[in-house]
DNA sequence: CCGGATCGAGCAATGGATTGCAGGTATCCA
DNA sequence: TGGATACCTGCAATCCATTGCTCGATCCGG
């Protein structure tokens, strides 16, 4: 049907074409590539394709059918850059991964992987399309204004804000589709989402101390903005405590972890009997670490990850850990991004954190 | 410096500006916007705006430098979408993760979030920007081509075949830059760059049944063609050592995978003392499911994962696993991209998997 | 002192879709 | 049959950077 009256066109065409006529019949038998071929092949204008193909009522239905018919039958897809310098959308979102305080961790970081997987689900949804930037701050805000002033996006998600802070909040002072998953301090310009991490961190050491652990470590490094402050949690939970409380600062490259973990945990004079780690991941090093110096979890030493990824259930034993809500905060991070993207205010939101107790600290 | 210049400029501009002159420096001292802003601004044209942000030898070396100082001053990038509508370049991959077989799978999947890591360092360094897209299939081949007829892309790396291995090879036929990460047939028309996955299956199961297993199992859904491949391996191994072989479904969705093992474990009266994953994720549950029937590993039961992801050397205790090269991986890609994109031939590659034991098979 | 070479900069066309406004046609009613 | 109304469709400007070609100026040697 569509082939037919494609036919009927293109000779109708060619009667009129005269001079014209072979170039215009090889070029609609060839490919079409432009809202003028499809114009040409309908025997419309271009500007009555493009209302077609973008289903405005303001066109004839059946003539609407035909070239909506038409363009599928050419696999026919108007130029996006053409469009998006247009109408001044790009139906892109730009998500940004600063690599601050430590360049090896975030890109093979579970949690923000998780978080862009969600990321993903949330924005197709909405129709954008995702943008992946790895950014390396070289102590300039050059990395997000490098995003923001491209003119390829129409907001921009930044993912942990690292040891950034003062960038990114810099930054949102005059670029107004930003969020960030991250840490809330009040009166900040930038909008925020994130969990509450100093209660985090003080919630795991509380439960640490109900399960009898008394000697207490942190381990992880305190570099980046989110886990400096479930530190500070942990610490003032555990002084609250009367208990005895260290750091063991570890790096989050995977490779390395294992044998650091090992290093400072035969470093430390005390008698380790909780462990409040930095995320999930250093958490499951830490177990298989201890497993082999062959001392028992939960018996003798009992271990609280942070972030509750889906793996946080599959270590051995499963992981007791401080849950973020993942998909929810991908959801409001959307969420207030499109907001701001209309130009309306938005409040930044700082979710609870959950004890979820598996195995490492039964007792 | 570039202040001062700026400003004096701007006031030789006003004094020719005349009846425009309110408007003119009401917008320079707003916002330069576009390159005929910065152009009036600097008192040249567009066109040696352009060339000089360019950084092209033909306007002279004293302007050019001007006009950049002046550009960094005022914070002033050219329009994307215009460039790239103009050049018809746009500097963006897509990346494209197939939902085949199993909607909730790769998503969250370490393996994938792994490779796109990579991806996003490779992509980085060559200068292109990377567009992520999921991608539900629905039965025929317009989840690809929307991707490809969009013009927002230079090229497409589709991330997993899954099952849709015919879709591709279609598209292939007409899209010349995208390459594939998964299986490679003989005969096939695209590129794609993965791992011997037959050669895989088979070499776990020989390191097995050296290690002293009969009776073996294949944990996994075999619904994606790179699974099924590791299956038949396997299967075949395990026929040419008179060893017992069975096929143990297990989807991937992380919460529901703990109990379906446990089921699948006990649902068998086979006393299974080799474990074969389609995956580290899977044999990392096994390890706790194990753990939990109080069977012994490697004692009772010895268990080889597959990928060799980062979390496979910190699991209670460290998985033997069939590594697969994910970063040389990645690295093909991109290269493999980027002649495609140049127009010249590529081949593809299959990469030799490659055993690493760790304890899970120690006897 | 003049012609040619050389370097630098401007002009204007180009890429392709979108959209406000003007104009045309058909339908329908008086 | 004339005129009005509603409904479509076409025209042309617009978004903004890029680049081939042209023109002008400066400088050098003859």
């Amino acid at each position: 049907m569509a082939g037919n009256e494609d036919q009927t066109m293109d000779k109708s065409l060619e009667g009129q074409g005269l001079g014209e006529e072979t170039q215009l019949s090889e070029s609609a038998k060839q490919h079409v590539r432009t809202l003028a071929d499809l114009a040409r092949l309908a025997g419309v204008s271009a500007g009555t394709v493009s209302r077609a193909l973008a289903g405005k009522a303001l066109v004839n239905a059946e003539t609407r059918d035909r070239i909506q018919a038409l363009a599928r039958h050419h696999g026919f897809k108007p130029n996006q850059m053409a469009s998006k310098l247009r109408t001044g959308r790009t139906g892109v979102i730009g998500v940004v991964i600063p690599l601050g305080h430590e360049k090896r961790q975030t890109i093979s970081d579970p949690f923000f992987l998780t978080l862009l997987g969600h990321l993903a689900d949330e924005l197709t949804e909405s129709g954008y399309d995702l943008m992946l930037s790895r950014a390396i701050p070289d102590g300039t805000a050059d990395w997000l204004e490098r995003i923001t002033s491209s003119g390829m996006v129409d907001g921009i998600i930044v993912i942990g804000q690292s040891d950034q802070f003062h960038v990114i909040e810099r930054v949102a002072q005059s670029y107004r589709p930003m969020v960030a998953w991250g840490h809330y301090r009040s009166g900040q310009a930038h909008c925020a989402v994130g969990t509450d991490n100093e209660l985090g961190g003080r919630i795991a050491v509380e439960h640490l101390v109900a399960s009898g652990a008394r000697n207490i470590a942190f381990l992880g490094q305190t570099g980046g903005i989110e886990i400096a402050t479930r530190y500070r949690g942990a610490a003032m939970a555990a002084e609250a405590a009367n208990a005895t409380f260290v750091h063991l600062p570890v790096e989050l490259a995977d490779a390395a972890m294992g044998p650091q973990i090992e290093q400072v945990l035969a470093g430390t004079d005390l008698p380790i009997d909780g462990i409040v780690a930095a995320s999930d991941l250093i958490a499951m090093s830490a177990l298989r670490v201890l497993h082999e110096m062959g001392r028992a979890v939960p018996g003798e030493v009992r271990i609280v990850g942070f972030d509750d990824l889906p793996l946080a259930a599959q270590t051995t034993p499963p992981l007791t850990t401080i849950r973020q809500e993942i998909a929810e905060g991908a959801r409001a991070l959307v969420e207030r991004l499109r907001t701001r993207i209309e130009g309306r205010p938005t409040q930044s939101l700082v979710m609870p954190p959950r004890l979820v107790v598996r195995q490492t600290t039964r007792s």
